[in-house]
RNA sequence: GGCGCUGUGGCCGAGUGGCUAGGCAGAGGUCUGCAAAACCUUUUACAGCGGUUCGAAUCCGCUCAGCGCCUCCA
């Protein structure tokens, strides 16, 4: 089940093509670095990515990189982001675009998230976005004025209904307009640019039927969603705030274009917060990863990890607002070393034949949960429940581990559903992983044996000392009935 | 103003009609050289008012509070 916003409901998730899924996200604008807000939509659209491939799904996802057409303000009259960066600091575009693109890239490693099939830049597509813009001038719903092309929004309101997605009709549009007295060139305040003439001291320019000019914003993401993955595709997904007018544009320019809606399920992720206000660029309350990885924004008590990071915004649902705060990125972060902790444990955990009895109400309950991880993703992919059974199934684990629970009341076979079930989860679909410095595990393993012959030694000044060197490197020592093993320390 | 969303225990955050979410924090216990980790038990809930129902955090209405989109933003 999947919550398409197109129909406000949740729905069943079945793709056009089995076993073939299309999945169109929108990516960054790369004028400048990415900041947290937009991470989240990534890494919500990663471990959506992770789970369809899990199910045995092919997907192509499609991840754009905007590079030219985004302006810098309303009504299509403001100066291109990517062009202004470009001049304000006396570079050319593209090197502006690929220095933030590679900083995007950067970042979405840190965050151990899987490359897109295909990351298409809109710079690269201005033939086929001139097409477009043809076709739709061919169709009688766009006009051109002065080199300008615009949609006509009214006229292919006619027909079909532009505002579907975002829930709104066009005459509450037209009278809530803002009057802005450069639009003279539209017919109504409403439509949009397809195609802008550039003027003179415009920097990124390609001539096209109109003469010199650049794409509109909306244009790249049918053009591209259309050339990689069909006029009608699975899914699309977004940011909250590009549902209007982006998505809603891109609806209208491909049924204007191809008559028929491109996309069968629209998929939405909401906004991170801060103090409760959205987390955005123009509010100048958005962190940039680097700073929350080194902790220098005014706003963090101190640094927080990347895996913490990302468990923290798993631990709620994509559709719903997160709220920002050093309490929560605590919180979170006790919690995912709780779980990689557990990671740990049950990869090296093997079944061992005790003399347990099977316990017919711990299988059921087990059982269960196993289940139940499988279940919460299918439910819209929803995280927070899965890492709560998750948590759930860790117990068993670490029960196994200190003996409180023998192998046997489980039974061969659950056991390995079960381990397979916790790596599974955790490594592949959620997508978290250790996080640890280089010649970390040599130096834990050398203090570890050191710490094993004080300890039967019984030489317990140097087991306090020794214990103290390893909780420098983050690690306490764990001491069982028969072993000795270790965890990263969850403070 | 239009459209929409949210309000859950000390904190974060799932949950859409009856069945323990989970994490963090707190309390007690088991274990331990002492601890820690782990496990077990446990305290604090569903903004307010009214309605539907055998039964509501969950559905409906109203009130209050907060937020988002309508302009660039994921």
């Amino acid at each position: 089940m999947v919550y398409n916003s197109l129909s406000g409901k949740k729905e069943v998730f079945e793709p056009l093509n089995p076993p073939f899924v299309g999945m169109y996200v929108c990516g960054p604008t790369v004028y400048s670095d990415v900041h947290l807000g937009n991470v989240r939509t990534f890494v919500s659209f990663d471990v959506i990515y992770r789970y369809l491939l899990h199910l045995g799904y092919k997907v192509r996802y499609v991840r754009n990189i905007t590079d030219v057409g985004h302006l810098e303000n309303d009504a299509d009259e403001g100066e291109d982001k990517i062009g202004k960066k470009a001049r304000l600091e006396n570079l050319e575009p593209m090197e502006i675009a690929q220095r933030y693109a590679n900083g995007f890239h950067e970042v979405l490693q840190q965050f151990n998230l899987l490359p897109p099939s295909i990351e298409p830049a809109a710079t690269g597509h201005i033939v086929e976005q001139i097409a477009m813009a043809q076709k739709l001038l061919d169709n009688g719903l766009a006009y051109e004025v002065n080199g300008s092309v615009y949609f006509d929004v009214t006229k292919y309101n006619q027909n079909h209904h532009y505002g579907k997605l975002s829930k709104r009709n066009i005459e509450e549009m037209m009278e809530s307009g803002r009057e802005l007295a450069a639009q003279d060139e539209k017919r109504n305040p409403i439509d949009f640019a397809l195609w802008k003439k550039a003027s003179p001291v415009h920097i990124m320019r390609w001539p096209s039927p109109w003469g010199e000019g650049f794409p509109g914003w909306h244009l790249e993401c049918s053009v591209m969603g259309q050339k990689y993955l069909g006029e009608t595709f699975d899914i699309h997904g977004g940011g909250m705030d590009l549902k209007f007018p982006h998505h809603e544009c891109e609806i209208a320019q491909s049924v204007g274009a191809y008559g028929k809606d491109p996309v069968r399920y629209w998929l939405h992720t909401n906004m991170l917060t801060v103090n409760g206000q959205k987390m955005s660029k123009s509010l100048g309350n958005s962190f940039l990863p680097h700073e929350l990885f080194a902790g220098s924004h005014p706003l963090l008590d101190e640094a927080y990890s990347p895996m913490t990071v990302k468990f923290f915004m798993l631990q709620s649902h994509y559709s719903s607002t997160l709220d920002f705060s050093n309490e929560a990125l605590k919180a979170a972060r006790k919690g995912y070393k709780r779980m990689i902790n557990g990671l740990r444990v049950i990869r090296k955990m093997t079944w061992q034949d005790d003399d347990g009895q099977p316990n017919e109400a711990l299988q059921n309950q087990v059982e269960k949960q196993i289940a139940a991880c499988t279940s919460a993703m299918n439910d819209d992919f929803n995280t927070a429940l899965t890492i709560g059974q998750l948590f759930n199934l860790l117990k068993k684990i670490n029960s196994l581990h200190s003996g409180q629970l023998k192998f046997g009341e489980l039974g061969e076979d659950l056991f390995n559903r079960l381990k397979q079930t916790y790596m599974t989860f955790v490594e592949d679909i959620l997508g978290l992983i250790e996080e640890k410095p280089a010649g970390f595990d040599e130096l834990v393993e050398a203090l570890m044996t050191l710490y094993r012959e004080a300890k039967h030694a019984k030489d317990w000044p140097r087991v306090d000392e020794i214990r103290a060197a390893l909780k420098e490197n983050g690690v306490v020592v764990k001491d069982m009935k028969d072993k000795i093993d270790w965890a990263y320390d969850e403070s």
